[in-house]
This record gives structure tokens, C-alpha cells and sequence, in this order.
DNA sequence: CAATCATGCTCCATCGGTTGAGCAAATGTT
DNA sequence: AACATTTGCTCAACCGATGGAGCATGATTG
């Protein structure tokens, strides 16, 4: 009513300004859990997210946020470290709250939370990570890695006259974007006809920490070069670097992620800037539509060479 | 009902577990939206907070989630990119919403936001930077940029036999952080008896941009010293600091805030970190009790020298 | 055995905003 | 003037959870 429905509803403009102009004197705002609760729309667009500690994930926050605001709509982040169990736990309190879409970031099993969104006829849609239930938008992570790889592929044997092949650092193999890289990773090396031994690959996680201990007891002969998967592992690798003395020369490395101090890390080559914004417009696109539902929607990264 | 309260209301163990199970099995949740519209109590807790970029906002959001959640509230977190006209909006979106409890994180005009609670009789609570009106939780600016100073101008006497004054980059001299960072800054250069002159203090917004840009026509002809505002300005620091060439190994600067990658940056001589799993422990104690309003609670920080 | 009390359940007003229905007055039509 | 139509406003049901009032029972007491 305060809003602007009066005009279908055969009010004068004259009794209509009166109604607003002491809306507004006596700071009258409409309770929305009360508006809510009559259209049954509550205008809430829920997110569930992994963690706030790194760019990417912050950039898709603000984006969201400002997207949802632009269209109308009440954006509600929930962060959920990395749990499955709290992702559960946190779209069901979504729901709870009425949410008229909830968008999954990041989750470890999306569909789970496409099946609880069903169950409850609220929309849902994927982000970063892709589940077979709802749409989603993801990034290229194959070709994007792919070009990393022959960035970091490039500089070895420019600056190392070394030519791989790599190891790849963090991640889990069980998810969708780790598989994707690693095939782009994999790609890359094919093509140059190198071998990458299993022993290569080293995705026990996401954390600095797990980075840092499998990288631990590798204290380079000679040259190497190291694809990472995430800012998050890169904090690991860094720390593994910066305590390897003269030998930390010999080593080259490239991120999967961004971050505003990496171009200032010694032996980074480039890293990965995945697009955000095109991203959550791909998304919001999505938004009140039809599932439709073919393959996740890729959109490509920015490579950042150093 | 469906929660607890069938035990005071003479309902049978049976009946409950029976309608429990159904609840169960047909998926029930409770609508929020109808439940805080009878009971006036919505459970939410809301943030603003300006921004998700850089570790400490970071840290402040995935604590303040936590620490709802533990405590039975449903954490909303708006990000408002340092515009007070979006502070307000957004204040009043959450009010909207009926929140139990606001938060206001680095707002540029707590004591506005705190009015708008008051108007609504809901309690308004201050983090990071204080307000007059309600209570405030910050960070012991003072004493730590103190410290930092310390920091700085010892290195700078250690590596470069030089005594200062150093210069300060970042911020704005309207706010309250700022000053306090300021009076620590000067303290322990006083405390030293070095002067320092005006044009020393470069405080022209926390954007990257701008701390470049006020940077961008000093190119040191002798050892200098910066204390660095915020992360946020760290990266134009460092972005000019690696345009220097062979003077940048004159440069030496401190920065109040953490950064993961802070360590490995040439000329960086330590950060400060603020504590924020005690700031928002502190935050959480003042939720739902009666003023008090004393000064603002002041939360010590750690200085982590590289 | 009747009066009192405790137990277990049902009913319904309520929160505040929304929206269809309905009524009265104004305007238009023949 | 008699009727139809439009305009402008008022009323009340409704959304779903909550919790007090009230009504049947069954248990307890003098």
C-alpha cells in the first residue's frame, strides 16, 4: 500500500500523498514479516557462502548484495566455513525465514539443498560450484587453468630453462572446480607431451595449512613449478616458499585466485581472476525464471600474467 | 510450539512426540515470518558493515555469524561500500525487518543509525568505530599505533640509521579510528622529540587509489618511514613502493591491519591485528542488556613485528 | 458421593499488511 | 428523471504461529 499499489486500487492521488506525507513524518516503515507473511513473497534472496577470508568470495558478496538491492530484492549472506552439515542447517533457517530464492556458493553438495528448496517450492540456483538439481553459474575453470598452466609452464622454462612438469596444490579432488582445473592442467602438459606423475597432484583441501604440510618435506633439487588452487592454499605455499633459502629461486608458481598483494610474491607468475560481476549477472538472470536447466553456465576468467 | 514450549502448556509427552514425528516426516519449518509477527521478536540480529575486502571485515563477519548462531539469533550482515546514504537505507531495510538488535560496523554516522533504532526501540550497538549514543566496541587504536610507531622508527634506525619522522597514509581525519591512530602515531614521536611536519599526514580516504595517488609525486631521495592505515591503503603503498626502483630499499613502513600475504611484502615491517574474536565476545555481552553507556570498550591488539 | 483440583486438549483472538468485496457519491447516458 | 457506470473510500477476511481461555475428562479429597 505504502509502496505503490494504491494506484490500482482506485485511491486519489490527493488522499494518497496525505497517507505518505505522515508515513513519512511519523518514520512509518513497513513491517515486512507482516508483508511477508499476506503475499507470501518476502522479496528475501538468501546465499549461502563458504567463507568471507578471501577476494573472491568477498567480491561475490558485495556484488550480490548490490545486485539484489538494484533489483528490488533483500540480499542475506550465511556463511557456512566450509561445513556441510551448517550448509544444511543454514538453508533450512533460509527457508525459515521465507526466502523466494536461495543461491548456493561454493557448497559442498548442492543438490541436497536443491532437494530441501523443492520441498519447499523456493527456487534454487548454484554459484562457483555446479550441482545437477538447478542451474548454475560457474567459471570456466578448464580453460582458465589451462592458459595458468602454460603461464606457469612458460616462465619455468624462460626464466628456469626448466620444462615441467608442474605440481598442482590444494583443492579437493572430489569437487567439481578442483577436477575441472586439473583437467586443463592436464590438457596443458598433454599437449606439450609431458608426463605428470600422481605424485604431482597434491589437493587435500583448501586451507593454508593442509598446503603447507604435504608441501613440508619437498625441498626442490632444482627447478619447480607449482600450480595453486586457491588463495587460501597460496597462504601455505607462500609460507613453504619464503622458508626454503636460496632453493626458493628455483621455483615458480601461479594462483587460481586473485589477491591484490600476489603480483608482490616472490615467484608468482600470474594468477587467475575469475568475473565476478559477469558472473552474478549471469545469475540474477537466472532469478524468477524457468529452471529450463542445461549445462552450468561458464563464464571465462581473466589470466593476470606478472 | 513446535519448538519447546508444549511442556507448559499441560500438552501430553505422546502428543508432542507424535506431532513431532509428522512435522518431522513432512518436513515442517517454521515460518519465521508469522512467528515474529505474533511474538514481536524476530531473532535477527543485523550488521552493517562497509565492507567485505580485506581480513579484519572479514574476520568480523564469520565471528558475528558464529556467535549469533550459538546463540540461538539469525545473523544478517548488509554491506553498505562506505556510503552513509546506504547506511541509513540499509539500517532501515533491516529495521524493516524487524531485527531484535543492530549493529553498526565502520559506520561513518553511528549516532544517525543509532536514532533510527531508538525510534523504533531497538537496541543499536557500535563496532569498530564508536558513537556517542549507543554503546561501541573498538579496537585500542591508540596504544597499538603507538606501538607500531615504535615499530617503525626503530627499523628504520636499525636498517637505515635513520630517526624519522615517518609519514601516515590512509584514512580520514574525520574519523574516529583515524584519530586515535593519529594521537598514538604522534605520541611516539613526541615521546622521541622528533617534530612532525604537516604535509607528513596523508589521510585522504581508505582506497587504494587514493593512498597512491597522494603518493604518486614523493619519490624518496633518503631513507622514509610510512605508517600505513588499513590494508586497503597498503595496496597503493605497496603499488607505488614497487615503482621506485632502487629507492625502495629506503622505504620501510608499518600497517594497522593483517594481512596473510602482509609478511612477504618488501620493506614491510609489521602489522597490527586486531583481536576480533575478543571484539565481538565483547559485543555479544552487551547484546540485550540496558544501556549503561559508558565510554567505548576498548579491545587491546596484537602487533606482529616481520 | 459430591466437590475440588489437575490434566489434556481445542478454540480463537491476535500480530500488521494486503486485497477482494461492497457501499456511497459523483458522473455519464438515454 | 431514471438508470448505468465510474470513482473514491471503508470493511473485513486472511496469511501462520502463538498463547490465554475454556471445556471435557480423570484423579483426589473430605
Amino acid at each position: 500500500m505504502i509502496n505503490g499499489s494504491w494506484k490500482k486500487r482506485r485511491i486519489s492521488e490527493k488522499l494518497a500523498q496525505r497517507i505518505l506525507k505522515v508515513a513519512e513524518e511519523q518514520g512509518y516503515a513497513v513491517n515486512m514479516q507482516a508483508s511477508a507473511l499476506r503475499k507470501d513473497r518476502s522479496n528475501i534472496v538468501g546465499m549461502i557462502m563458504p567463507k568471507y577470508d578471501n577476494r573472491f568470495f568477498g567480491a561475490i558478496a558485495e556484488q550480490f548484495e548490490a545486485l539484489a538491492r538494484a533489483n528490488n530484492m533483500f540480499p542475506v549472506i550465511t556463511c557456512t566455513q566450509r561445513d556441510p552439515d551448517l550448509e544444511v542447517e543454514a538453508a533450512r533457517e533460509l527457508l525459515s525465514y521465507q526466502v523466494d530464492c536461495l543461491i548456493s556458493t561454493g557448497a559442498t553438495d548442492p543438490d541436497r539443498i536443491t532437494a530441501l528448496c523443492a520441498a519447499n517450492g523456493v527456487q534454487s540456483l548454484n554459484l562457483d560450484l555446479p550441482g545437477h538439481d538447478a542451474p548454475s553459474v560457474i567459471s570456466d575453470n578448464g580453460n582458465a587453468a589451462h592458459a595458468l598452466t602454460n603461464l606457469i609452464l612458460d616462465r619455468c622454462k624462460a626464466e628456469l630453462s626448466w620444462e615441467g612438469p608442474l605440481r598442482f596444490v590444494g583443492g579437493r579432488l572430489s569437487d567439481n572446480n578442483t577436477a575441472a582445473r586439473l583437467d586443463g592442467f592436464f590438457r596443458a602438459h598433454n599437449e606439450r607431451g609431458i608426463e605428470v606423475p600422481d605424485n604431482h597432484v597434491m589437493a587435500a583441501g583448501y586451507s593454508a595449512n593442509s598446503a603447507a604440510g604435504r608441501l613440508a618435506d619437498l625441498h626442490p633439487d632444482g627447478p619447480m613449478g607449482i600450480f595453486v588452487n586457491s588463495t587460501i592454499s597460496l597462504e601455505g605455499v607462500v609460507r613453504w616458499h619464503s622458508g626454503l633459502g636460496d632453493a626458493a629461486a628455483q621455483v615458480r608458481y601461479g594462483c587460481f585466485d586473485w589477491d591484490p598483494f600476489g603480483s608482490y610474491l616472490p615467484g608468482n607468475v600470474g594468477m587467475v581472476e575469475q568475473d565476478v560481476p559477469a558472473m552474478l549477472e549471469a545469475l540474477f538472470g537466472l532469478i524468477g525464471k524457468k529452471p529450463k536447466q542445461a549445462d552450468p553456465i561458464r563464464i571465462p576468467c581473466h589470466l593476470r600474467p606478472f
